[in-house]
DNA sequence: AATGAATGAGAATTCATTCAT
DNA sequence: AATGAATGAATTCTCATTCAT
């Protein structure tokens, strides 16, 4: 039982760890095996193939960014409050998962048709719940509610992802959570109410 | 002669072609050399291997790039007016080479160790010319001098390299041109005097 | 104990199902557990390995083969009544096992070494009882004694088998009883007295 | 030029020679590749893939087999001296191709399909001429005109399949050609006028 | 200079069989 | 006795690169 879920999830960071490396077609699933030894036969009882594995990451791996945030955001009251914490923990996690950060945001996402893999669909949670705090900011009447939920939602993804792909083109050589408060900041006074933001697309 | 030259550039504007279909492992010699209507063998007369051939891209792309900026920058005066139709023209550029924008911004930027080629250092010419334009605006006392020149510089190519990656993860699906003047707004506003900018990094 | 029979005969109806359908290399362990409801490892508790259980496929046929005609057979008498009733009843068993057929005629007989196999072996019972019938009509003086015992066995199982292999061929698409009475009169013509049969090898 | 011919006529004979073994799944590539003197992949740049190399075997060995036949008939008149030189010539070339008739008997015209191949397609050409051979004779009205002419080709061909096909299965353990004589004589009694012959299917 | 045939290393995937539980 | 997870050998196919013509 257990054993197959921890052989599973060896075999998913073995493959972080390849994957981090390169791109998709250069790694290999030799590669992975021996990094999760296991043979590479194994590989394909837990997933269909490369490209399963591949988008496989993500799921597990937001499973887990889930389950922490989930915690770090107890007890916290306030949208702006959450919306902090949010911030931080989502630079924290990739801070902290470099590789996966890199497998994400420089392949995955990049990759044709992303939007229709499973991977894709695994964020829907942790999307739907950043909705949620800005609805609950709105109630609360301190985010404004002029502009679109979802335009705000995307300015907040938008935002970390940009940071976060930034950090990794320029090599990782700074501390991602550096400028963490200020991002916090201007994502606040982005979505604050009177406030006249300068709207992106 | 210029025979070499030709033949050059049609192996070149092949590749752009095929690379900007996929990425780099999944596209091959083969069908660039039947785009190019070269035999395999002869691309290689003209570059030393794939990889090469790759990175001469935007060798060659910039080339053109600088030279039809240069024509379009004549007789503009002033480092804003000059910043705002670099702007546009940098967005036009991508906008009318949509598989060199995907090769270059979705897979050579991203692939590791990408500042060590030699299609990082044609950019040089370039961004060495928005810097003088930067400086130029600070002798006209209208750009702030309170803030590195390097740092104005990547407020202005983080934007822009942000619009285009933006535009080609969305599918091409709106006119990369639509938002020029406030992006323009937007940048020349975070470099003029008095200011007070929201820093980014 | 008659656990033990059941699951060897479902393990073998498993097994003419899946190489009914392909071929042997084509037909796949885990399906036959499948199909049989049981585990892979199963499978090898009661056939040494998949060739094994290939070739034990006409052992466990036959046996019903034999069993059954034994009970056509019952209360006829004459060699012609019982070659025509031979007749009819090999015909109407593969045309109600197919799939058994298949494998049999297409597969298993055109494979190198066929007969050094224990699915030739198991034959020899019912080639026994055919050679039997002929010596029957040999002392009944209606089949002719002028031509090796062999030779007119041959003739029979010769046409038998011609005919549901040609059946197969034509993808079972008519009626293989169809021309049994004919083919029952060409063989009794054959082997009857006084004619001059074009002999055939 | 003519040595692409050549080496594409290697493979093809190590193709014969190795499908002729065993199956088409236990026949590896590698084996080929090997008894051609080729490199594994130059055996895809003359054949798309397994698949193909082995349905072109019957391509080539039949334009082989049509060249030779025409040779054998020539100045041979009337259409029993025709079949008859037919029948033997049939017989001759699975003679002495023992290994292709193993490869077309038993398992390409035993695969699923067969029909669809353009292997089954490359014999149309031989089956015409027996077509033409026999109207031949109806004409000279020595080949009795109350039975469809694709039934008597049928029987013409479906006897002699049968007996390159029983000598195969015997294990090429007697002389093919030797009852040549009474199977032609069988087809042409079978064919000829007035006879009242035991139709087949 | 140009060609394109030949190469062969490399990778994904399948599956019969084993063996610890 | 039954299981089914793990194995790893084996196989097809691709493609960048070379080199003789």
């Amino acid at each position: 039982m257990s054993k197959k879920i921890e052989k599973r999830q060896s075999i998913i960071q073995a493959a972080i760890g390849v994957f981090g490396k390169g791109n998709f077609r250069d790694s290999s699933i030799s590669e992975i095996a021996q990094r999760a030894n296991v043979a590479e036969g194994t590989i394909y009882q837990y997933f269909k193939n490369k490209e399963d594995l591949f988008f496989s990451i993500p799921v597990e791996k937001t499973k887990e960014f889930s389950r922490d945030l989930e915690l770090h955001l107890q007890g916290i009251n306030g949208a702006f409050n959450k919306i902090g914490k949010l911030t931080w923990y989502y630079l924290y996690f990739f801070k902290t998962n470099p590789e996966y950060a890199r497998t994400l945001m420089l392949e995955m996402r990049v990759s044709k048709n992303f939007v229709k893999t499973k991977a894709y669909q695994s964020f829907k949670p942790f999307t739907n719940q950043v909705l949620e705090i800005i609805k609950e900011g709105q109630q609360e009447r301190i985010i404004r509610d002029d502009v679109d939920v979802y335009i705000l939602r995307q300015l907040i993804l938008g935002i970390l992802e940009h940071m976060v792909t930034r950090w990794l083109l320029k090599g990782e050589t700074y501390d991602l959570l550096e400028h963490c408060d200020e991002v916090n900041k201007l994502i606040i006074d982005g979505m604050g109410l009177k406030t006249n933001p300068k709207e992106f697309k």
